[in-house]
RNA sequence: CGAGGCGUAACUCAGUUUGGUAGAGUGCUUGGUUUGGGACCAAGAUGCCGCAGGUUCAAGUCCUGUCGCCUCGACCA
């Protein structure tokens, strides 16, 4: 039998050395985040929350759009009920945190902390959910979970993060894969459109399945250093649960029937992801769509008559046009701001100062590549502001285009063990594309052998060679291969 | 749970070998000069040297214990 279960959780591989430390000092001097007293949990700091209720925005207006209404379970689940479905049980049991005292009072039936929701969704179906005309529900929460992890990482592996986790139960199968896959294709849309961060959509192998699902569907990304990174997962879970929690309905010919269910989430991760997917030796780079401050004006010499109230012109047209724009007029020298700025991942930059002011222009700098270009403000309207936009156009392409590049550089298709060491060797890691026979035996023997674990199996399938990497026998699936966080 | 490392200012750390007035850089406060890539000058504030015992005339430094954090393993699989 399989090491079954759970996981939004991933494969731990340590990180490379100096690119774990590239990534904490990231966290630290953008301040993104705090470190508390309760171990393995991390305050979100007000720069990083900003890049989330963005993240947020722009999700649920997708969530919205696709009809699914936001709801909000418990913080708590009984013991009695987490323990209803067995496979969740048994992948969640190890990680979840108990709440066994009501003030000084005992509990008989403990509650866990939620580590996610199925079950407490199941509950509320069982009770609400009587014929066919009740059916679909959409449902989605914003919320946060916790699970007891052992070795955790800023935003990556947290003991307490924030996520959505949409919940539907349909009448059909058919109509439950269907929103499967819909919910899998918006993840990705919103990670190509939104954070300019290409994913892989794909299968989860048998082994690598979320506790009490059917299936589970994930894009994978694949950061700096060659490491994937799970983005999304989106789970088909059948009538398992229903049947567990006796959700049971009325159809038109009046049979009574077992409804089948979904789920779908994205975390705080995602911030983890933006990080090593855009970010470079000089900090933050930030996606144009959830950065907090999408330009940052700096004033040069502001002490000099006329600079600063140009300057906050400038601030007042691009607000009005609905750009999340910043001056930033302290007392530290521009050379201090404009390191700061590029820091914390601002996209665009504007300097104008009295030179500027004479020629009736500012100087706009792209974050991604430093690129200046001067910009005419001797009409300050729509026209300026569009000039922005298109800036903040540029970054968004300019770093898809990077991270794009860069999983093609690091993607390498192999035809057997060796040669997936080989290729780990000498070009490091990165993606591998190489068929499978779909025997969970197989698939270990590759992880052990090569350190290199299953991603996924990705919907846009390629024909590397007929046989299995592993074992020779005729292959079934082209399977992404890679070290995982 | 096993192995190793580290706890000294807000941060990064030196000082521990050989016991003798608590240190540096950064940051912070005030004033001035600056301002197109992390400016300069001056003045200032900030310490239960993780905690508890012990040795000693004297402990950041030596001894014992303890707590916390980090890395690697194990566990999660």
């Amino acid at each position: 039998m399989a090491k079954n279960n759970s996981k939004m959780v991933e494969a731990i591989t340590p990180m490379d050395e100096d690119f774990a430390k590239w990534y904490t000092d990231i966290v630290k001097k953008a301040e993104l985040i705090e470190y508390t007293s309760v171990k393995g949990c991390m305050v979100i700091r007000p720069y990083a929350y900003a890049i989330w209720e963005n993240i947020q925005k722009i999700l649920d207006g997708m969530f919205k759009e696709t009809g699914h209404e936001n709801v909000c379970m418990p913080m708590f689940i009984p013991e009695s009920l987490l323990q209803k479905e067995k496979d969740h049980v048994e992948g969640f049991a190890p990680e979840v945190a108990w709440v066994t005292h009501g003030g000084s009072e005992k509990l008989e039936d403990r509650l866990c902390v939620r580590p996610t929701s199925e079950t407490l969704f199941c509950e509320h179906y069982s009770n609400i959910i009587h014929s066919y005309r009740d059916l679909p529900k959409l449902y989605n929460q914003w919320v946060s979970v916790v699970r007891w992890e052992k070795t955790t990482r800023p935003f990556l592996r947290s003991r307490e993060f924030l996520w959505q986790e949409g919940h539907t139960i349909h009448a059909t199968a058919q109509e439950a894969i269907e929103e499967t896959e819909r919910m899998l294709n918006v993840y990705a849309d919103f990670c190509e459109n939104s954070l300019a961060m290409p994913v892989v959509k794909g299968k989860k192998t048998e082994s690598d399945k979320f506790a009490g699902a059917v299936s589970t569907y994930a894009i994978e990304a694949l950061m700096h250093d060659g490491k994937a990174l799970q983005a999304g997962t989106s789970h088909y879970f059948g009538d398992g649960f229903a049947k567990a929690f006796d959700i049971e309905y009325t159809d038109k010919e009046n049979k009574r029937v077992f409804p089948h269910q979904t789920s779908w989430g994205v975390t705080t991760r995602l911030i983890g992801a933006i990080i090593m997917t855009h970010g470079d030796d000089n900090g933050l780079v930030l996606p144009p769509a959830v950065a907090p401050i999408q330009a940052v004006i700096v004033p040069i010499a502001q002490h000099k008559e006329g600079v600063l109230e140009k300057a906050a012109e400038l601030l007042n047209t691009l607000k009005a046009y609905g750009i999340r724009a910043k001056m930033d007029d302290s007392d530290n020298s521009p050379g201090w701001k404009f390191a700061e700025y590029e820091m914390k991942g601002v996209p665009v930059r504007i300097e104008i100062g009295p030179k500027d002011i004479e020629n009736n222009q500012c100087v706009a700098v792209t974050r991604h590549n430093r690129e200046k270009t001067v910009i005419s403000i001797e009409n300050l309207g729509e026209e300026f502001a569009k000039t922005i936009a298109d800036k903040l156009q540029d970054v968004h392409d300019g770093i898809y285009n990077k991270a794009l590049e860069n999983r093609e550089k690091k993607t390498f298709s192999c035809t057997s063990i060796e040669g997936i060491i080989k290729s780990l060797e000498e070009k490091g890691d990165g993606f591998v594309k190489a068929m499978w026979c779909g025997d969970e035996a197989c698939e270990d023997e590759v992880k052990e052998k090569t350190g290199v674990g299953s991603r996924c199996i990705p919907f846009e399938q390629e024909n590397i060679s007929d046989k299995c990497v592993c074992c020779g026998k005729p292959a079934k699936h082209m399977v992404y291969w890679g070290k995982a966080y």
